[in-house]
DNA sequence: TTAGAATATTCCTATTGACGTATATTCCTG
DNA sequence: CAGGAATATACGTCAATAGGAATATTCTAA
């Protein structure tokens, strides 16, 4: 993936909540929107964006369709998102993203 | 510094090669644009950019602007940024770039 | 104090990106 | 197979961004 196409993927706020959160762990679709609490369509095309840009792998299951971070991505591409999933906890809405995660398995796909 | 705004700053190919040169020190805006062969408006534009997003600051010495990564960033930016400095330099552009640097000190406002 | 070097800004244009509405697709279940 | 749930795509619009040409600004030095 490309240097420049990574950091384009988190240089969007709601690209980076879903980033923060996929970085815990694969998730349905359903679960990043109730996380969020945004419209469908702006969560699908942020997904779709990063998934063209090789950030995101998708994995069809059943119904629903869950996305993880791709596991081909280069050392210094990891490295860039390890500095988010650790430095950036403080961060007010991405560890409130986490929680209400957390919080709220109560999602269909489960 | 926003997250998100220093993602922007890494996600154009002109930016990215900035910052991975002043990654190894304060450079004058000269000797940037001699090693990255770019029009001089296009420099000036992305440093422009990068400092009023906080990334960036200039100090005025004579005739030169020499520029620096903030010494004010935020932990979690440091580590993105360390990312960089670390793990891109197998990138041919950005490796050459440095080269570039190395071989020529013979800008003006050295 | 004027010419010139270094750098920034303005104006214009073309492209990209973000968002919403509506619609399509895919798969499950009765 | 019909209806519905989960998700994606098409289309239109508006804002943000990139790049170039020309011009402005600031400082130095003769």
């Amino acid at each position: 993936m490309e240097i420049v196409s990574l950091h384009k993927c988190l240089s969007d706020p709601t690209r980076l909540r879903i980033v923060n959160l996929l970085l815990r762990g694969p998730l349905c679709v359903c679960e990043l929107q109730e996380a969020l609490d945004e419209p469908q369509v702006k969560m699908s095309k942020h997904i779709g964006y990063m998934r063209r840009q090789g950030l995101l792998e998708v994995e069809r299951k059943a119904n629903w369709n869950f996305y993880r971070i791709s596991p081909d991505l280069s050392e210094s591409a990891l490295a860039s998102l390890e500095a988010i999933r650790t430095g950036y906890t403080k961060d007010p809405q991405l560890s409130q993203d986490l929680k209400k995660l957390e919080h709220s398995s109560g999602a269909a796909c489960r």
